[in-house]
DNA sequence: CGATCTACCTGATGGC
DNA sequence: TGCCATCAGGTAGATC
């Protein structure tokens, strides 16, 4: 479900609930959330430790602990996080509940079970998680030059969206905001990366930059199903200003075109085949 | 290196 | 109503 907006919106939001308490108790439920290494092992790591501070790398949540370990969490399609109190009723499919001492828990929720949480910390994580390192920039923390930017695109030859949702070129971006990156850019998906002018690496740049920064300025998107919330259950406002993703056959808000939806790569793509080229 | 397909799951939705 | 097919925000791994 969510990509770095969503991602981030959580972030923000744990920094202030979860950063300087401690771990009580964990439970994990099922055999797929910590699925990397023992469920004994992994709430071992977890208990008793306090967490220090909370970072995101593209889609990834990163809790520092303060005995050196690092807890990634990944929300996949369908993970929540919520924050609840040990009373409240658990929800069907919750299959993390971490509990500090000083009351309060942290409640993850996924009913496809693709999420998935695990522990490592800075001198195993090559081995437990090589995928970590292998992400690309951070569009929103670390933003790059055009320039540099243009450098990374052309050293790739692959179709634009390919190359958008690509994790270790850039990390943060999925199938939502890679159709809204490229209508705000003017590009079509499957344009290769080699035609690009250098006006339109720039212009596309820029679009990556801001349609990131507004959609986290929004709280992410929620779409009609409702899956996406924050810590507190509440809704992401974004969607509200796509311009193409899930609005096939309505106008485009640019130009008088009609947004149309594609097959690529066996996921659904939005685009504005009029203003889009 | 890149493209394409499969698999991992549950649930919502639409056609018949 | 029910039954079946299709689709959903992501990613890893196999294969060509």
């Amino acid at each position: 479900m969510p990509e770095l907006p969503e991602v981030e919106t959580v972030r923000r939001q744990l920094e202030r609930e979860v950063v300087g308490r401690k771990i009580k108790t964990v439970e994990v439920s099922g055999t797929r959330t910590v699925r990397r290494q023992p469920k004994k092992q992994f709430i071992a790591r977890l208990t008793d430790a306090k967490i220090t501070g909370v970072r995101r790398q593209g889609k990834y949540l990163a809790l520092n602990l303060d005995t050196g370990d690092i807890v990634y969490v990944h929300l996949r399609m369908s993970g929540q996080l919520r924050k609840a109190a040990a009373k409240d009723e658990k929800a069907k499919h919750t299959h993390v509940i971490v509990t500090f001492t000083q009351g309060g828990q942290l409640r993850f929720i996924d009913p496809r079970t693709f999420g998935e949480w695990f522990v490592t910390n800075p001198e195993t994580i090559d081995e437990d998680a090589p995928e970590i390192g292998a992400l690309g920039f951070d569009p929103l923390d670390e933003p790059i030059s055009w320039r540099a930017f243009a450098q990374v695109l052309m050293a790739r030859d692959t179709k634009l969206k390919t190359f958008l949702m690509d994790q270790t070129v850039m990390a943060g971006i999925g199938n939502i905001y890679s159709d809204e990156i490229l209508h705000e850019a003017g590009l079509m998906y499957d344009r290769s990366t080699r035609s690009l002018t250098t006006m339109e690496i720039r212009r596309l740049y820029r679009s990556v930059v801001e349609i990131l920064h507004d959609a986290v300025k929004h709280g992410g998107s929620t779409l009609d199903d409702e899956q996406f919330v924050d810590l507190a259950g509440k809704t992401g406002d974004y969607a509200q200003f796509h311009q193409v993703y899930a609005r096939d056959r309505q106008p485009c808000r640019r130009c008088r075109g009609t947004v149309t939806k594609a097959r690529f790569s066996q996921r659904s793509t939005y685009y504005c085949p009029d203003c889009q080229m």
